[in-house]
DNA sequence: TTTGATATCCCCCTATTATGGTATTGATAG
DNA sequence: CTATCAATACCATAATAGGGGGATATCAAA
């Protein structure tokens, strides 16, 4: 059976040979470098052809999250694995949009690095309990909207305007005359506080209003 | 110390029949319900005052996900956790946005409930790896952008189109003449296959093209 | 050197949208 | 019963946007 190979980025040195000797204990894992810095990152994925990444947050020159997007320029294979001290500094989201696999808090490592390696591997996301709940936090829409106090029939109007229709077309899909349009719109328009078609437009996608 | 109240929401009996036993062997929980369907919901919620709802996805009547929406009109503390037998129908996200805090498969209930409802009342969001990975997959953001080849000024002007800012604006804007901005504005709805303000910004925000 | 892409500017004409009115109907809340 | 609101509809005028041209300058690649 071929080994699994493990590439380290921690600037924390004694962390990082923690890490290395937590995992060789481990036959199956082979390290196939462990570096206090991400410099030549590129240079050292192509060389080491890693199943896993070890990849700090914050580390002296290039951080970890500028790390993972050079790396997933050429490699979407490797499972990369963020490390970090704190779950709240916004580099969270960052790191998981450049292609991060997997987010553990330091203070976790020792307890589940083994089992996040082979969860990852598995096609799973490791991922600190602290963390998670930001991620899902992330997904949970808060609806009680309706702050512009819009009408279901101006929301269905503004949706339909959204979508790039005109209000010829707007008219005839509700099957309602053109003015009748005209004079939603302008009543939206004075809802929203805005004055043209763009503003509604923007207003709505970006305020997720329908 | 007060007990953990645990409301059951599982159309399958002896799976539900299972959670509770296997609940009923820690002193700390108690069961305050358990229901082959959701038609009660609110009821049983208000009645039951749980710290956990443990809800099937797939009921008769009223599913895991309207359940679930309507248990969070009124309680935004409850814990919820789902339980789905796959991992790939789509309400994983609609649960998820509608307030759920955890997502578990079936088939590691058992290894992983009692665990995962210490993680859940902790603050964390216990997750099945595979659906773990269905929602970092969610956030990764594919790049390969310019699939439309627009140019950086255009890019910028689409941005600023898509703020809401007339051509006039744009123009004060960027220092350069109103008929410059028309002369872009015309190239980028070429690119983008469309023929108006509204349809451009919609697919700019849509596709995230700004 | 010529070509192609980009950015800049102008003109003409038409279509669509914005603003300001007014008005009728039906449902609903006081 | 009546005041309000939502939805419907129309008119007139002004402003903005869309579609068709044509033109010049730069820069890099062929």
């Amino acid at each position: 059976m071929t080994p699994i190979r493990i590439l380290i980025f921690e600037d924390n040195d004694s962390l990082r040979e923690g890490l290395c000797q937590l995992l060789m204990l481990r036959e199956e894992y082979t390290i196939v470098g462990d570096y206090g810095d991400a410099r030549q990152v590129k240079e050292v994925v192509i060389k080491g052809r890693p199943d896993v990444i070890l990849m700090d947050i914050d580390m002296p020159g290039t951080n970890g999250v500028e790390a993972v997007k050079q790396i997933r320029e050429y490699d979407q294979n490797a499972q990369i694995i963020m490390l970090t001290v704190f779950d709240d500094n916004g580099h969270v989201f960052d790191a998981l949009k450049a292609g991060a696999n997997g987010y553990l808090l330091k203070r976790n490592v020792s307890d589940m690095m083994v089992q996040a390696i082979e969860e990852v591997l598995e096609g799973g996301a490791p991922m600190s309990p602290s963390i998670a709940r930001l991620v899902i936090n992330q997904l949970h829409e808060q609806r009680p909207i309706n702050l512009y106090m819009l009408s279901d029939r101006e929301k269905e109007i503004l949706g339909s305007l959204a979508k790039g229709n005109s209000f010829k077309l707007i008219a005839a899909d509700l099957g309602i005359s053109f003015e009748t349009v005209r004079t939603h719109i302008k009543r939206i328009y004075d809802k929203l506080h805005v004055h043209s078609q763009g503003e509604a437009i923007s207003k709505a996608l970006n305020e997720k209003l329908v």
